[in-house]
DNA sequence: GCCAATTAGGAAAACCTTTTCCTTAACTGA
DNA sequence: TCAGTTAAGGAAAAGGTTTTCCTAATTGGC
């Protein structure tokens, strides 16, 4: 049915088209009277063309409302602007922050996040990953991942930029990028005992974390530092539930023996627990216990009575950051190796010390 | 620096350039000895090809360890197997469950997801909508956007597949899909009416939020339904804190006027502080006044003493089925208005039943 | 008024696949 | 043996853009 008389008139159908799928670069060249080539030098600001030229190309393109097809520009320019996040928590808690601070730095620079959600499973983990890699992403982040560190996903990715966020790899060159939780725990060990504590528990979660051992290393480091002995039976290692902060301390107080004069908890709930066992028994937080929590989760530390003092892990600030470093090897940039990233001790009432914010200083390991 | 007497081997260069950015089906066609349109057709298995011929171009694809450039095949398929989702709580407790639930149904399709948090800032969305149409996304979802209603996005996006997932839009033609917030809290009012229930007090959020207005309209239902009167003073609006609970409660019962002998709430952190409250005062939950609250969020229900019974939102499910419309939608069936999806009750031990899991029925509006 | 140098813009290859159409060869049946 | 099918696979266009190379036109210098 083409019109022989005008061969090059794909107009009717072809406008039909247009309208579902946008105009292309051709409608714009030919709206202008120049060639394709031209179009793409206007847009793009290079090539040698008049100003005149440039300006009216220019207008065409927004008179039609055209945009670029990134697949095309992208298969043209071999980088895709688009990294893949692959979470292992379900996007809980953890990934969420660190997803907005990812987002945000990577939107800065136009580079579109591809989210997955592979819940711990290495399979699936396979299976996005090899969808990722079909979609060419630039790079990809992986959070999350449990305890148990699993062999790296280098098999496939060869030379691909990748960085483990709050998470880990076997592959002692992988670019991982954590929080401090040591440093982030002397801080708070340090902070009680500038406040006078001498007696001071540590009630925390299930040992199989590495963030456990790591705090708990920071709390002895703190003690030690300060000639402090760590009481009998101060170490409690738990589930990470309210019901167990409150079990514990409890416990701690229960005994007849000299009960602590401050509780640095591995977490918020522990920490809320711990709090609320303490005011049934008559026992005043902060004056006769100081509290710390662990995460700064608003949820418990300002539902607490009283208001948590806690360990903030900036986990926005490390997703910002993977951003960065993500984009730096993208760029060509080599990275290896595990960075740690410092804490902030948001101090509110359960301390006893005056509202106030402390941010740990740099530690890279 | 060509070799004349072989003018087609880019093999020296070609090689280190390929081993960067994978092999390309050209590759495989000249190893397996074939044209590039066979290895499309063995692969993709249409064509017309000898079995032998179609099995060694796979294993050779394999060998090299070939994945198709998903940017290629996108550009000549029309379709990028991938979809938007714009969330406005910067990833927070609502669009996470929604992202998950819409994540695991569209992988089952293979169409991948970019997330971008707009933090209900027009211009960010703007931006992020004019990115994800650069990008040609199949279709787009917009999660949690605020109360006050924002003109829709229509402009840009002439027929691409939208749909407002725990959100809404001015443009009675958008897809909404919503949980059905009144038919849920009219199931848990029904559910303590049953359970013999008289003196229901609800105390709930910010009557701006939409979901407020709606639960208290569940919560009159039910008690006209059943003949009982709203008691002087039961409906209480106050924020969504655990503090505004626990004073709302404080407040019903500190009066001298007979108290009620259920609690509706809002949500779980209201919920919370209220059976808090009740517990100070000696007033036994579930025997003296059974408690329900909404959201079903775990933290929330099971460190509350005790364990609270809620309405589930079912966020997973809708992210589910906003999938699969969408998936119609791009499919082509035509799709209109809103859709409401029936909440879950989850009986713990704060309403004095044994534990059940009740859903509510089917309600379009 | 002529040659060289510059400028403006076009043509076409390249990026990687899919798909349509076409050619060749082998096979079927008479 | 020959015409007519069918099977197998190749060639090339299409998809939308960028970029390199090239041509034509303009300018400047003498």
């Amino acid at each position: 049915m083409k019109d022989p008389a005008n061969p090059t008139s794909r107009t009717p159908e072809d406008d039909r088209l247009r309208r579902r799928i946008g105009p292309t670069i051709r409608d714009v060249a030919r709206m202008a009277n120049v060639s394709i080539g031209t179009v793409s030098k206007a847009l793009n600001n290079n090539g040698s063309l008049k100003a005149e030229t440039r300006e009216r190309v220019i207008a065409v393109a927004n008179a039609l409302g055209f945009r670029p097809n990134s697949l095309a520009q992208s298969l043209h320019r071999r980088h895709s602007f688009t990294v893949g996040l692959i979470s292992n928590d379900s996007f809980g808690r953890f990934t969420m922050p660190i997803a907005e601070g990812l987002e945000a730095c990577l939107a800065d620079r136009q580079i579109a996040v591809f989210m997955c959600n592979a819940t711990d499973d290495p399979e699936r983990e396979r299976q996005h990953v090899e969808q990722l890699l079909g979609k060419r992403v630039d790079g990809m982040v992986i959070t999350a991942r449990r305890a148990d560190r699993r062999p790296g996903l280098d098999g496939a990715l060869r030379g691909l930029p990748v960085i483990y966020v709050f998470s880990q790899s076997d592959d002692p060159e992988a670019v991982c990028l954590l929080p401090d939780d040591e440093g982030g725990a002397r801080m708070a060990v340090e902070h009680l005992i500038g406040l006078g504590r001498q007696r001071i528990a540590h009630i925390t979660g299930p040992e199989r974390f590495e963030a456990v051992r790591l705090r708990r290393d920071g709390y002895r480091q703190a003690l030690t530092a300060a000639g402090l002995a760590e009481g009998e039976g101060y170490y409690l290692s738990g589930d990470w539930s309210e019901k167990w902060g409150y079990d514990a301390a409890a416990r701690l107080f229960a005994h007849g023996r000299e009960p602590p004069d401050a509780l640095f908890c591995g977490n918020d709930q522990i920490a809320r627990g711990a709090a609320d066992a303490l005011r049934e028994r008559g026992i005043a937080v902060p004056e006769d216990v100081a509290i710390v929590g662990f995460d700064n989760w608003n949820v418990m530390t300002e539902a607490s009575r009283p208001p948590l003092t806690s360990v903030d892990l900036n986990l926005r600030a490390l997703g910002r950051e993977a951003g960065r470093r993500l984009i730096a090897m993208i760029d060509g940039t080599p990275m290896r190796g595990v960075s740690r990233l410092p804490c902030t001790l948001v101090i509110r009432e359960s301390c006893g010390a005056k509202t106030d914010t402390l941010t740990g200083t740099e530690d890279y390991a």
